[in-house]
DNA sequence: TCATTTTTTGAACAATCATTACAAAAATAA
DNA sequence: TTATTTTTGTAATGATTGTTCAAAAAATGA
C-alpha cells in the first residue's frame, strides 16, 4: 500500500490514552497530555483518530467492554463460575496503591458525564449493564444447581455485586489497605453462599 | 461600618455554587457557570472569597460536613437511631431523577480528585470517614443494647454502609426507578438486624 | 526516476479558562 | 459636604484548550 507508514500501533495508542483517561477523566484529560503519553502528534492523532480526544476516549471504554467478553468466556469455560466471581472481586484488595486511586473506567465515567455528555455517560451505562447481565445469568444458573443456597432473586443479587463493584472502587481510595479490602469485599461476597 | 453593601448574602452565594459544583463537577465548572448561578459578577466573588473557585469549592464542601453535624444531633436524640440510618438510606429512592443524576457531592469529589487535587480529596475523604465514624458509634451502641443481632464487627459493618453509600449514589444514574432503588437499598440494610 | 498517497510534525487558530485590574457605585464617619 | 471604605460590574490578561492546516517525510506503483 501506498503512503508514509505509521510508526504507532492503534491499539497500543489507545491503551496509552487509556491510561491517562483512566487516571485523570475525560475533561481533565489534556490533548497535550494524550500527545506526551501515546508520543503521537495532535496531527497524527487526528489523522488516526478522525472523532479526535472525543473517538480516542470511546475507543478506551470499548477495551474494556472486549475485556469483559474475555470474562464471560472464562465464566462459561469454568466449572465453579461464582468462585471465579469471588476470585475476580478480592483480586482488587492485591493491586497496587496506584491502581486503587484509579478505579474503575467505567465507574469513574458515569460519575464524571452527570450533566455533561449523554452519549458516553450511555455508553458507560452500557458495560456496567453488560455486566450485571452476566452476573445474573451465572448466578440464576448456579442457584438452579444448588450451588448458591440463597432465596434472594438473581436478579437482586446481580445487581447487588454491581452496587459493590461501583462502591468498592471509590472506597479502595480511601483505604488502599489490603487487609481492610479484603475483609470488606469477603463479607459482601456472602450474598452469594 | 463603612463600604458599599453587599447584595448577596454568603451562604447563599454558596449553596447556589454547590449546586452546580454537585451536578458538573469542580474541573468542568467554570467560574462563568459561577457567576451565572450566583448572579455575582467575578470581580464579587474574588472580593468575598479571596481563594477564588477553590475556596467556593471548598465551603461548599463544609456546608455538607455541617450537614452530617445535624444528622449527628438527630441521631443522639434518636431512641431508634438504626431506623434514623435505615430511614435515611431509603429515603434517596424518593428523590426526583435531578438528584439522582447528581449522586454525593462527597463521593463525585473523590473520584475526580484523584490524581488531580490531594487537598480536595482529603477533604472529601475527611468527611466520609466522619460519617463512618458515627456509623460505628451507632452500631457498636446498639450491638451492646441487643438492638443488633449480627455478631459482625461494627467496624465492618459501618465501612459496609459506606461503600453502599458509594455505591448506591452511582447506581442511581444508572437505575432511577424508586422501587428498584428502594429494594437494592432495602437489601443491604439487612446486615443492621 | 517521479508522481501519488499517507503519516507525521509543529505551528496557527479561535475559544475559553481562572484571575486580576480598575473605576463606578454606594454606603458610613467626620 | 467630603473623605474613606467596601462592593460591584466589566474589561483586560495571559495561559491553555481542542481542532485544523500546511508542508515535510516516507513509503509504493508505474
Amino acid at each position: 500500500m501506498k503512503g508514509r507508514p505509521n510508526i504507532h500501533q492503534d491499539n497500543e495508542i489507545i491503551l496509552k490514552a487509556q491510561e491517562i483517561f483512566w487516571q485523570k477523566g475525560y475533561y481533565s484529560t489534556s490533548l497535550s497530555d494524550l500527545s506526551t503519553a501515546t508520543g503521537a502528534g495532535a496531527g497524527s492523532l487526528y489523522n488516526t483518530f478522525k472523532g479526535g480526544k472525543k473517538q480516542l476516549f470511546k475507543e478506551a471504554l470499548l477495551q474494556r467492554r472486549e475485556q469483559l467478553a474475555i470474562f464471560r468466556e472464562a465464566l462459561a469455560n469454568s466449572e465453579q463460575p461464582v468462585n471465579l466471581i469471588k476470585k475476580f472481586f478480592l483480586s482488587i484488595a492485591d493491586e497496587d496503591i496506584q491502581d486503587h486511586q484509579k478505579g474503575c473506567i467505567v465507574a469513574n465515567t458515569i460519575v464524571e458525564m452527570s450533566f455533561m455528555d449523554e452519549e458516553l455517560q450511555t455508553e458507560a451505562t452500557l458495560i456496567l449493564k453488560e455486566t450485571e447481565q452476566l452476573y445474573l445469568s451465572v448466578i440464576a444458573k448456579e442457584q438452579k444447581k444448588g450451588n448458591i443456597k440463597s432465596k434472594i432473586s438473581a436478579e437482586l443479587l446481580a445487581r447487588q455485586l454491581i452496587t459493590f463493584w461501583l462502591g468498592i472502587n471509590s472506597l479502595r481510595r480511601i483505604y488502599a489497605d489490603k487487609q481492610t479490602l479484603k475483609d470488606q469485599i469477603g463479607l459482601q461476597l456472602n450474598i452469594l453462599d
